[in-house]
DNA sequence: TAGGCCATGTAACCGGTTACATGATTAG
DNA sequence: CTAATCATGTAACCGGTTACATGGCCTA
């Protein structure tokens, strides 16, 4: 999903400065997407004024950085609706941690451990962000799309926990012979 | 992960012609790790070699175009257990379908319908193919990946049959007065 | 007083995609 | 006879990242 569609997503539901888009794709609801860094928000969001489908407004909390809010227009919400309108491309899944566990052989009992120990680490935290998303929820889709994400992750989880053991089982067992001639 | 260490992963495991790892890493057992297309995957394999990570041989089966296999050399498989070392990247799940059901109010039901409808052929295709990687499996890393995905792929599409009903009732809800309007 | 958070923005750079060029074989 | 699959490669383009510039407030 490209920098602009996205955008218009999270307006769709709140209006929001740069700053917190960003964080809003990094680490809050809207992170599962797309992710876009300053360096692409700022610049679609201005070309997005120019085109009458955002508009902004400055806010001046004192002691506080000037925030410049940027809202949906009419014709934005038309075109985040129209965007909608096509069949999703698939979803994406793209997993660091799945290369380590196919290579288990090939790499320390340590490494192979410490990759656990930092995934089990993520899905709890991101268990414990869908939850406070979720919790107080009076939004039908997006308390529908947390439930989703709670079952799955807590499930992930639990099959983690369970079979962990196995994996690191295997972990290194390719080396056994490099490591004894060291 | 980037093109570079994704070719090195794939031909850590077998030898294979760039149009086998474009394949792969679209389709196959790789297709979790990364995405690489005609136009990054040969610059990068003719990259390789010359750093001599990587060396090629020709075939040439007759009434078949010559095909150009590449495979790891002593070099590229340390430089991917190097690569392997240090901690894995996050996860990274993104999904459009879960845009859709977020804002299934402001959608039309068929559209709802559809997206769900595709999401499960997805995920049942991905199951097969999955299952198809994993039955006649002799190598445990991959084993246990293969299980691993199969078990959470199953309770996803476990989850959305029984709970599409919930989300097809929301779809559209935003909408009424507009469409009664028409 | 150092570091983190809030906050906006720009410019250079680059990794990777898209589209193109080419061509033989096989399945429907 | 057409479409798909196998197969290799190039060049232009672009979306998005990285790094930088700036600055005030708050917390440890």
């Amino acid at each position: 999903m490209n920098a602009k569609t996205l955008i218009l997503a999270i307006l769709n539901f709140q209006e929001s400065t740069g700053y917190e888009i960003r964080k809003n794709c990094t680490d809050g609801a809207f992170s599962y997407f797309g992710d876009i860094s300053y360096g692409s928000i700022y610049p679609t969001l201005a070309k997005l004024e120019v085109e009458l489908l955002v508009t902004s407004r400055m806010e001046q909390d004192p002691g506080k950085p000037e925030r410049k809010i940027y809202s949906l227009t009419e014709l934005g919400r038309g075109e985040f609706i129209k965007a909608l309108a096509h069949p999703p491309a698939k979803d994406k899944f793209k997993s660091e941690f799945l290369l380590i566990a196919m290579t288990a052989e090939t790499n320390t009992p340590e490494a192979v451990k410490h990759a656990i120990d930092l995934r089990i680490a993520d899905i709890e935290a991101e268990l414990a962000m869908i939850k406070e998303h979720t919790t107080d929820c009076d939004h039908a889709g997006t308390c529908w799309v947390g439930e989703y994400g709670i079952s799955i992750k807590q499930f992930d989880l639990e099959y983690l926990k369970k079979k962990r053991g196995e994996l690191q089982a295997i972990a290194g067992t390719a080396l056994t012979m490099k490591s004894a001639a060291e």
